[in-house]
DNA sequence: ACCAGTACATAGTAGCGCTGAGTAGTGGCT
DNA sequence: AGCCACTACTCAGCGCTACTATGTACTGGT
């Protein structure tokens, strides 16, 4: 969708594949076929697994690996307890800011 | 609001200044102060300031150098055609963004 | 042997907002 | 006169996130 949609989805992503991740575990590769299925089709691998890297790092999700039929084992992230909580954070910013985008829309000004 | 907020307002930010910018032409001191009423109580000057010059390099807005009662000149900005094109595709943009996440936010996942 | 699909990794780049500092003009207070 | 607060704009350098491009590796079909 272009460069809006790339400066637009900083900050925004990570929330939204730690929405995707509660209560129900994926891996990179499922994430990103998922993330296309939602019409954000310009997303590339390589971002995806860099944001996995980074929660992990920053401990929002715990990790375990499981062989696959098909292709090399995968990494299966699941949200922890430190995750649920920066993802209600997530959800508060992101509430306010839509908030006042709407405001805006609508009012005019 | 920390850093999740600057993150999510790197994209916006332009669009929420543009909007306000909509048959309102104002200068960057009056544009800082608009955002502090709006809650957004965290933005510095310098932001806003770097934000003008580049959608004035980007050709969005024209500008006018008028005389202040108190302090240096100001400088106004107005949106032009080009300016009020690209505010379009930032609520389409924004729209398709904001609708993704409404759904996670509301169906779980 | 080759290729498509599955699955992950990573070095380098671009863009945006923030930090922190500086420059300048006006007016009020002591 | 000297100081400070407010008005108003500028700029170099930094941190963070998403993108680009490429590489590795395993499986199954032809």
């Amino acid at each position: 969708m272009g460069k809006q949609m790339t400066e637009m989805l900083k900050g925004t992503l990570e929330g939204i594949v730690l929405a995707f991740l509660t209560g129900n575990p994926a891996y990179g590769y499922e994430i990103t076929a998922w993330l296309r299925s939602q019409g954000f089709t310009e997303i590339a691998e390589g971002t995806v697994y860099a944001l996995l890297v980074r929660i992990e790092k920053n401990g929002l999700v715990d990790v375990e690996k499981r062989p696959s039929e098909k292709g090399p084992p995968r990494k299966v992230y699941s949200l922890n307890a430190d995750g649920e909580k920066h993802l209600e954070e997530f959800w508060t910013t992101w509430g306010f800011l839509a908030e006042r985008l709407e405001n805006l829309r609508t009012e005019g000004k």
